[in-house]
DNA sequence: TGAGCAAATGATAACGATATCTTGATAACG
DNA sequence: CGTTATCAAGATATCGTTATCATTTGCTCA
């Protein structure tokens, strides 16, 4: 059968070819085109440039679809991330997208693509379709993570590893995270440290325990301020309390950098100097905290290198090979505070 | 023939059944199953609900790249985004992730899913298999968006609108936000302002625009300090080399809040107050602005709604209604600078 | 020279869904 | 009672690829 004279024109009037076309234009067989075009050494070195130049200068395209439809498999690899910075003061910062950032680049180098959605997008078909899995910023979701992990599909979690959890997670290393701003206080000479944060998301209540259990070592035991935003207002609002309070304190370690900014911005209007009579620290390292007067010290994680090591485990685990949960190093980048 | 002895079982070791397999569960034909699940009127209702009841039963998954091959679309939008933070600091902020997050609210409903993608993996197979195209943060790379215009798919840009382009452009008002800020320092009484920015993107050169405009009813020319970088130092640098260069001024536009950011720290660091002496406005309203010391007056736009609307209007382009361009009115939230 | 073998290509049949065209059954009507 | 309208459901073909098996071609070597 001709098929030529069948096409329709897309919307823009313009024919797509098939490899069937393309076989025609070729005078041998669709099988031979598509060998020739994934280059198996099943087709002469010949043809096979012979149907590459031809379809290149065609423009042909190949049909994904069918050829998801064929293999099985869908090449896409869905990721859920946590979009509405109203319900996750954590999401409202600039690194889920460097996290995505490492995310897409690793996973488009294997020719795969990155489907995104939200939590409550996911039950759409055609992440049901993905061949994997990748969540972001499900941390206090916990069970949403469980639900996730009962598609079956391969899944890889960014955030802090659970006990009893069974998944595959990558993370900065909160623990030690907490443990150094212990150290670098203590280094300070500090002794009556707070912390300010929400503990109740996973990645946090490490970051507090690192931090508890450093400072333990030298007898010190720190003050949990916990205040749920993550924002400069909760910031100044937990140093306050603590003025009014009358508690005295020479050491904060906020559990994000907008917390930190906001107790610092206090705790100079109450009269105080950082880090004179306050040392501060924060996490994350956000591009503003350097600019902050004073410039803000901060625990940094590598986001760029936490967002591939994702892809890599979810591409394994696609590939039928096993990997294993890994938590990345972070450091302390002191400036003034 | 029966199909069920044939079946493979997905890694897991559960089935995944197909349409046949639930014809022959309920003794019906394939295609009055695919009717059924697709709420067709052409199928009794009493059957149409035994079917449906028996696919959640069986847990029966629709196969999407089937559909997709059958139906000749992808029900996909491919979003394609600067993810570098290296190469552009424009996306180093939170917006592009709300921007995104409006966009996959809005297409998700439609039953369509975000294929995203940056300029580097846009070549992929899947992006031109995708149903329509949004691009976020190209300003600078006008080629690139013309480039993807040549796909001949429906695209959507997020920017500014150049006078030659045909595109279908979602922004906010830049000209706009330049206005109001030259009318406020107008307000204000101050009569030499200056504007740090880099104008050759195309947005911010809209800015610089309306606020030069703006200023001129009023005989005013404001002195543009064309900085690169979106970064608080990139400000610092240049409110110090207007010191060095001996120029005075008592008003500053900073394209970006972490530019603003940066001069006033510099400006206070030459003993000027703000906003006493120099009057400062930045761009975005940043959630840290608010907190900075003092809090920065900054311009506003609604990127949740930007999302939603982009996406709004691919999938007008898709379904072949004609949409138009759009610019987004901006708002100048007044703080103490 | 022709058996034997490798290399190159082809024919056919899936993959799972849906559009189009029929068929079968029931009801309505003169 | 027979004819037609109406409705529910089925048969078949098709979307564009690729895996499997079969075939052809060219070549070596006895």
């Amino acid at each position: 059968m001709s098929r030529t004279g069948k096409k329709q024109p897309d919307p823009l009037g313009s024919m797509s070819l098939t490899m069937a076309d393309l076989a025609q234009l070729a005078g041998v067989s669709k099988i031979t085109v598509s060998r020739a075009l994934s280059d198996s050494p099943l087709v002469t070195l010949k043809t096979r440039e012979r149907i590459q130049a031809l379809a290149r200068e065609h423009g042909y395209k190949l049909n994904v679809s069918a050829r998801n439809l064929r293999l099985r498999r869908s090449h896409t690899v869905a990721v859920i991330v946590e979009m509405k910075p109203s319900i996750d003061r954590t999401m409202f910062d600039p690194y889920p997208l460097v996290l995505l950032g490492g995310i897409s680049q690793e996973l488009t180098a294997a020719g795969y693509s990155v489907l995104l959605t939200t939590r409550q997008g996911a039950s759409a078909a055609a992440v049901q379709a993905a061949d994997g899995l990748i969540l972001l910023g499900q941390g206090v979701h916990q069970d949403a993570v469980r639900r996730f992990d009962k598609l079956g599909l391969p899944m890889v979690v960014w955030g802090s590893r659970g006990k009893g959890d069974t998944q595959i997670v990558v993370g900065g290393d909160n623990r030690q995270g907490g443990a150094i701003v212990a150290d670098h206080f203590v280094a300070m000479g500090r002794r009556h440290p707070v912390f300010i944060g929400n503990p109740s998301h996973p990645e946090i209540f490490e970051r507090l325990n690192g931090f508890v259990d450093a400072l333990a070592l030298h007898g010190i035991k720190p003050l949990l301020m916990r205040r749920d935003e993550f924002t400069p207002d909760s910031g100044m609002d937990a140093v306050h309390s603590l003025h009014a309070r009358g508690v005295t304190f020479d050491a904060i370690f906020a559990c994000s950098d907008l917390l930190a900014m906001g107790a610092i911005r206090a705790t100079m209007e109450l009269g105080h100097s950082v880090p004179g009579d306050v040392s501060v620290v924060g996490y994350d390292d956000m591009p503003v905290g350097a600019s902050f007067m004073p410039p803000l010290s901060s625990v940094r994680q590598d986001w760029q290198e936490g967002g591939t090591l994702l892809a890599r485990k979810v591409l394994a685990l696609i590939n039928g090979h096993s990997t294993s949960s890994e938590t990345l190093p972070v450091t302390l980048i002191v400036r003034s505070t």
